[in-house]
DNA sequence: ATTCTTCGTGCAAGCGTTTACATCGAATGG
DNA sequence: CCATTCGATGTAAACGCTTGCACGAAGAAT
């Protein structure tokens, strides 16, 4: 390998050009305030006449800090989580903290393997995705103890620091929304539910609001499929198939909604004439498909700020409230509609 | 701050309970092959009881290597980007490399910060997208010595290892493709041209198209927008406002395009009916909407497995080719078709 | 004027690894 | 059987910064 840095400068020459010692000219880098006015123009002057970039490696040997937080999400290929990345990295730039992300495609083990290379890479803190995860995980943040937040999740437990929505509720709203209108037949396309708690509680909200009507969901009117479009095609096809005509399908995310649209119209079938279909996030696209998505809003990109925001509060060991959760909110479009007839 | 990694063990810790020296427990963890079998396996069994994570930092000073790669993009609310990112993680991933990364909202001051940032935080290799950066990222670059990819760029000059595509060539093919649909009356929404030569480049191949057939294009009938749906309609607004009734509307990436759909369906204007409108990029939602949006491919995660590989073999010192123009293609779908008349 | 603070600075000891170099025993060749 | 090489391990010096402590000067309090 060719020798890296060869020209960079180094805190001793700063400091000689400055003409003061090495512990100052670090001072007067990272606490102004500790150092003379004069001392610390010639010093600026001297860092940047260098060109002078500190090396974060000796700095966080030296002071156990990284300012560097990461983030483990299962891909950035749905543009939700990249909205709350997004939200999550901004907010943390603006405090001086800089993102090590890394993603596992819904993958535990995969998942327990990136966070641990993040610790070992050096993190401040950590933000997770979900109240599910390996135990490694939870070990490792234990020994270390290191500061994270779950994102996406609402730990009824009460022993992790969180930020999400009530999925359930979110699956209340939807599907009373759909029986309010007058929708008797039902089927879901919805996400994997398997250690995914955010799928599990969408499904059981569903339930939960139709079983208060009478109504079961029988095992052929539900179909589990990935977070992608394609999949939200074939979870369509699927639930038509299965027979009994489903006037509404609420699908377990707008991924998978605009996947069934697409489907739908493929098949000649106008939605909502023929068919309601529902999602939840409420992602950008959302509003602009024709038809507009029915769908309930999660506040993405917020979450993204909060998790920053807590990380950084308990950094500076100020106080922060344990779980927090944000509201979410039906947004009624064109996609959902009364049955004919 | 409280004190952090207070149970974490170090390296004098394995090498105790396993009975050798740090040395060996250093060379154990990172040249396997050069210690002993029985002594690999004493000294991973110790490290495993003590549940050892490395310190990065310790082992980055020493080593100066950091196994962390950095990118600096625009945005990932763009799911373009996100795209390109998430290809990118997951090559470096598989190679035991990790992503530090950072985003700058199309501003040219906050890239150079978050740049320096990201080269102070310690990676080996840095991955920039376009070609027109501030000197200082060029400067710093310099003097680090550090390799670095641009990504979705052709740097005509040959100065800088890139990847990327011919954006010329994109915006003639699809302004030869309307003007073979007979369409003569054109607008361009295109992105912001100030600093970004890509959308300099396919707003330029499309003039140079019109001009092969005698077409110019006034200034009334091209507006610049950021690549946001939102701006897809504005820009669509503006465009028809001009006075020449456009039958063909070029957009400047699928995001102004899907945005420019929505305005269309929301003035009542049928697509391709009315009016005929394409996107660049070929993004995944580009074929679930109605109607299909006919744009120009680009293999956006093959560039990011690129770059990844770009760099992970100049790390190696092995040989790579300075340049990679990948391929393009025209995607004809529903959204353009012959003018009515 | 004398003592007590406070402020600005320097000295030097780490921070937890990696890696030349040294060492030593065993294997190989003559 | 000795000389040579080689492979496995240990010793200890970096790596580039931060920070507790010490120190002298200057201002405040008595």
């Amino acid at each position: 390998m060719k020798t890296r840095s060869s020209k960079a400068a180094r805190l001793e020459e700063v400091a000689r050009l400055a003409k003061v010692s090495t512990a100052t000219v670090s001072r007067a880098l990272t606490l102004p305030h500790k150092v003379k006015a004069r001392t610390l123009e010639r010093v600026q002057q001297a860092a940047s006449t260098l060109g002078y970039v500190a090396h974060g490696a000796a700095r966080a040997l030296a002071s156990r800090r990284t300012h560097t937080i990461g983030a483990v999400v299962p891909t950035l290929d749905n543009a939700i989580f990249a909205n709350t990345i997004q939200a999550l990295q901004r907010t943390l730039d603006a405090a001086g903290y800089v993102l090590l992300l890394a993603s596992h495609e819904f993958d535990a083990d995969i998942e327990a393997r990136v966070t641990r290379t993040l610790i070992e890479r050096g993190v401040d803190g950590l933000v997770l995705l979900g109240t599910t995860h390996h135990p490694d995980i939870y070990r490792m943040l234990e020994s270390h103890n290191l500061p994270y937040v779950l994102t996406w999740a609402f730990d009824e437990s009460g022993n992790h620091p969180c930020v999400g929505f009530d999925n359930r509720a979110a699956g209340l709203c939807i599907a009373n929304h759909l029986l309010d209108l007058g929708h008797r037949r039902f089927a879901m396309v919805s996400g994997i539910t398997a250690h995914n708690e955010r799928a599990q509680e969408r499904l059981a909200g569903v339930r939960e609001a139709l079983a208060a009507r009478g109504i079961a969901l029988s095992p052929g009117q539900v179909v589990e499929k990935p977070y992608t479009h394609a999949s939200g095609r074939e979870g369509l096809r699927a639930v038509l198939k299965s027979g009994d005509s489903p006037t509404a399908i609420i699908c377990g995310n707008d991924v998978l909604a605009i996947g069934a649209i697409a489907e739908c119209h493929a098949q000649g079938l106008k939605v909502p004439d023929d068919v309601s279909i529902t999602g939840f996030d409420d992602m950008e696209m959302a509003s602009l498909m024709t038809p507009a998505l029915t769908t309930v809003r999660f506040p993405t990109a917020e979450m993204g700020v909060y998790a920053a925001n807590h990380l950084l509060a308990r950094l500076d060991d100020k106080a922060v409230e344990l779980r927090n959760k944000l509201p979410t909110e039906l947004i009624v479009r064109s996609s959902a509609a009364a049955p004919k007839s």
